[in-house]
DNA sequence: GCAGAATACTTAGCATAGCTAATCAATATT
DNA sequence: AATATTGATTAGCTATGCTAAGTATTCTGC
């Protein structure tokens, strides 16, 4: 077994901690989104149609992971508050079109600047050097789990 | 205002990404989570109190951000899972000891061992260079979010 | 071109997980 | 000793996840 000296730790050792910090940031900014005044399903559908423009429930459901009939309970909420719009596709009528409305492309844009904020401000704390690293890192991860 | 060229995006820019790549990522490794048979707070509630050890059901809603009724109920289910035990605090019989069973210790255990060894087949992907800035970038950001 | 299969969505019914308000028991305070 | 505070639970609401079953539309095979 090759040497491994505290400053190189393992593969899984690293995983362990990459997973434990992000739940923790994730809990930290979670305090922000509950000021969108809707539920956190809610939130990520519509990040979801708003970033990613109109889809049907199907593609919807499959972008968040989850079965259909959740996805279409959660597209009634997002409804019956004004921030989406079912149609039906007029090329397959089976199929729905689901937008967000102007309110909720606001909504969506009003949360994400204040929980963007929040978390800018933690980041302030760290110098260039390490603001690099965190940008090299993101670049990293995100390549891994593609 | 100073130069800023595509190598070194904002603060807020990084913030947007860092709370973007941590969702995708818990939103990978949940797929995992789900073997373990018990929901995600009840999951993570057998973690605070297997690393944490045994205490009261006050700290432990405080430590998962939870209220007391909220956590009152996932610790009934662990009970009833065989995961967790009540006893009440004989220094204090309003309060309760929640501890983890050999049972609970061993499935936390087992789930981790899951969780891990999956994150870790994806950050094998990266190179020792990627996998050291992704080191120096989770010291970063838990000292920032601390 | 029509019968049956497949697809898109909804409805119904269940479990988990979050909340507040109200209650009970034990401890602290005055 | 009376009262206030604290720790936990119960009751009841909402949101979010699931599967199974139903409806409407489209596709396929003959």
């Amino acid at each position: 077994m090759p040497r491994s000296g505290p400053t190189s730790p393992t593969t899984e050792q690293l995983a362990d901690r990459l997973h434990s910090t992000a739940i923790h940031l994730l809990r930290l900014v979670r305090v922000q989104d509950s000021a969108a005044g809707i539920g956190p399903a809610q939130l990520s559908a519509m990040s979801v149609i708003v970033f990613g423009g109109p889809m049907s429930l199907n593609d919807l459901a499959r972008a968040e992971q989850v079965k259909p009939p959740t996805m279409s309970r959660i597209v009634d909420a997002l409804e019956a508050a004004g921030l989406a719009r079912r149609r039906v596709n007029p090329a397959d009528r089976r199929a729905l079109v689901i937008a967000a409305t102007k309110k909720g492309t606001a909504l969506l844009h009003e949360g994400r600047k204040r929980r963007v904020k929040f978390l800018a401000r933690y980041l302030e704390r760290l110098s260039a050097s390490e603001l690099a690293a965190l940008e090299r890192a993101l670049l990293s991860i995100q390549k891994a789990i593609r």
